[in-house]
DNA sequence: ATACTTATAGTCATAATGACTATAAGTTTC
DNA sequence: GAAACTTATAGTCATTATGACTATAAGTAT
């Protein structure tokens, strides 16, 4: 441990990434009690440095990306929820694209692995309590922010954009009234170009109008799907 | 400074009360660097209590009351926001009815205190802050769940609840469009009881029927005003 | 050529919304 | 006691949003 940490608060995260479905960055433990298990990356925040940047430097030291979108969930403070000590965490959730996603050389894959949800049973300390709690923010969240959009690729199809929110949400959506009520929100921008390297009709590539959405955002804005 | 205080973590709280407008309760320090000014009423957290425990022990020392609705807000760590040395508090947000608030012996009205948010403006440490964002996030959440049911009084009238939904969202809202979506609901159970000493027509009361709200919350249900 | 797969367009009855008007039931003022 | 207030409550109506569909398009795979 550097001389330079504070003993009783650590970091830890909740990596969102998304492809074909919503998936969890676990890493494996090197050392200490939970010595190989996975559990969500974390660390101890030191003197000079202030929450939301000892979460950025532990992302970065993780995934190589700097300014991630990283979003602080709560502090946990149950008095034995460390083993050794009294340790007070507080919790972040991230979003990352998996196209900006590099695991620094130090990483291998049998450190550092995407899981979905529902392959990820016992964690250690109170990971699964910070892990569900995580994801309940992610699915209020996805409703009032653009979100899916700190998850897809620059360009994306209304396939894509649906699926990450069934995936979020957990339900099933009517395509043609997904399509509708999306293109009236009027936040998507049609890039004029087209899927490639599918096998079946391409759809249309859009990508994501920041200033307009901000704009909605502003005054009210509830997306009821 | 009790010696069982963990001496770098505090809690702060945010106190809501509605009575006609909304309000937040702060107490005046007795001590410290900040001696004689109004701020957020806050403590120490000890050894043997969760921060749940801890604030729940702050706000009934406070108020008299036990089992306040309490909900963390988030921690706040920035490196130099203590004069002294490096303290994180975890900062919590509560809700209160007027008539269930008795300030405890030991406080006085000079010690203790309402303020409407307009009235509030330099607090100390980063206060200005933690209240911003618990104003945010009761906003926001007002529109999740029926936390007016835990700053109105048992029996209240549409008009109060309309008067509380304005000042929580700082907008105006129509009247009779609010009664119907409010009634459409089906939480809210007719009293079949009048207001009274009001000096025009008087209203009928209404209470909250819980089992019904949970129902409709479990599923999605997003107040939209 | 036919069967798949996914994209995209459109229909339609019903429900929700926002902006109102109208009336009721009391109090206070003259 | 009548008129003027104040707030509660009921109702109208044109417009828009919603949910559950059907239909067609544009490709690939068999």
């Amino acid at each position: 441990m550097p001389d330079n940490v504070i003993d009783n608060m650590s970091i830890d995260c909740v990596v969102f990434g998304f492809s074909t479905e919503l998936k969890v960055l676990l890493v494996k433990h090197a050392d200490g009690l939970s010595k190989g298990r996975w559990a969500l990356p974390g660390g101890w925040i030191t003197e000079d440095e202030s929450l939301d940047e000892a979460a950025s430097r532990i992302l970065f030291l993780l995934t190589g990306v700097r300014n991630l979108y990283l979003d602080q969930l709560k502090a946990y403070g149950a008095v034995n929820r460390f083993p050794t000590k009294r340790v007070l965490t507080v919790a972040y959730y991230s979003l990352i694209k998996d196209t900006d996603y590099q695991l620094l050389p130090g990483f291998t894959a049998s450190d550092a692995k995407w899981f979905t949800p529902e392959e990820i049973k016992d964690l250690p300390y109170d990971h699964n309590q910070i892990l569900q709690d995580a994801f309940h923010r992610l699915q209020s969240r996805v409703k009032q922010e653009p979100v899916g959009f700190n998850l897809l690729p620059e360009k994306f199809t209304l396939g894509q954009l649906q699926t990450l929110y069934e995936s979020i949400l957990q339900i099933q959506l009517d395509k043609p009234n997904f399509r509708r009520k999306m293109l009236k929100m009027n936040f998507l921008i049609d890039c004029n170009e087209k899927q490639e390297d599918v096998s079946h009709r391409a759809a249309k590539l859009y990508k994501f109008d920041k200033p307009t959405y901000e704009q909605l955002r502003e005054r009210k804005f509830v997306l009821d799907l």
